[in-house]
DNA sequence: AGCCAGGCTCTCG
DNA sequence: CGAGAGCATGGC
């Protein structure tokens, strides 16, 4: 095991950001640590973090249980835990709005929800589309328990996210037992093949909004919800917000008044790459506010 | 028990 | 081409 410092931009709360949504299985967060097998060049390599410097002066100490593939999983780590994301301009943003400027010094420092790799990313999308956030975790579980590599730390065992390969070699059947409809089982496992024959999701990070999206919906199983949270999620473009969600929709209509989507988009528009940020912090502010905020002086 | 939950596709008329 | 059915699991 070998132990590595990251100084992530500050403000910056390894606790907020996954106790605002807990994160999908296989990664983990247990209150202390963030757990994940991160799939690397190298092999598979897993990692434990925990926060060691305050919100406003953080650090994280992160600890690599493998000899070889350190700084590609440490990069990746980094890019899904936003350590280097810089939300200073939403923070700015939210504080000309009246309705946002009183949630500031709560979600300081939350992250917004990102997804641990493309792939990873658009695969959870699918399985989320529909039913409510715990039957899809439960899903995922499931599907990784079932497909993904087991790796042992200690007395623990953790999983690395499913590989195209091992999807392909399940099929759709064994898709379908872990308890994905059958739409959902021919969306995935298509992807996967898709992605074997030289698809790849994370490039569409390159490409125009408009371009991407469309790339996107020309999947099947895949419509304007699912190509706008991989966006978001998946690929960090934070321009992206999916209106339409229930959650997001929740969200306007009680800190804003706003039911119409057209609306919403004309709002979220404006916030530019600020957007995502925003929209996520009201998502968790009006859906979990009692329960996992705590007050400013005790968040860490 | 039955409906809804962070959608999407396919089928009818 | 718009409306409606069907779908997976979990919570109420």
């Amino acid at each position: 095991m070998k132990a590595y410092e990251i100084e992530p931009r500050g403000p910056y709360s390894l606790h907020l950001t996954f106790t605002g949504t807990e994160p999908a299985f296989p990664t983990v967060y247990d209150g202390r640590y963030l757990w994940r097998v991160v799939e690397t060049g190298e092999g598979l390599v897993p990692v434990r973090v925990e926060q060691i410097g305050p919100r406003e002066e953080p650090l994280l100490r992160v600890e690599v249980f493998s000899s070889r593939g350190s700084g590609e999983a440490l990069e990746a780590l980094c890019r899904f835990l936003c350590a280097h994301d810089d939300l200073r301009s939403a923070y700015d943003r939210m504080r000309t709005d009246r309705a946002l400027r009183e949630m500031l010094p709560y979600v300081k420092g939350m992250m917004p929800w990102t997804a641990f790799g493309p792939l990873e990313g658009l695969v959870d999308a699918i399985l989320f589309q529909q039913i409510s956030l715990r039957a899809a975790f439960s899903i995922i579980r499931r599907f990784v328990e079932g497909l993904g590599r087991p790796v042992k730390i200690g007395q623990q065992v953790l999983y690395a996210f499913p590989s195209p390969e091992d999807i392909m070699r399940a099929g759709p059947g064994v898709l379908r037992s872990l308890g994905l409809s059958k739409n959902k089982a021919s969306y995935v496992f298509n992807l996967a093949k898709a992605v074997l024959e030289g698809f790849d999701p994370g490039g569409l990070g390159d490409k125009p909004t408009e371009e991407a999206m469309e790339i996107l919906m020309s999947l099947k199983g895949v419509g304007r919800w699912t190509a706008e949270i991989f966006m978001a999620t998946g690929l960090k473009r934070w321009e992206v917000v999916p209106a339409d969600d229930l959650g997001i929709k929740r969200a306007f209509r009680q800190l804003y008044g706003v039911e119409d989507v057209n609306v919403i988009r004309s709002i979220t528009s404006g916030w530019e790459r600020d957007a995502w940020p925003i929209a996520y912090y009201m998502l968790v502010w009006c859906e979990r506010k009692e329960r996992v905020m705590g007050t400013p002086q005790e968040a860490r």
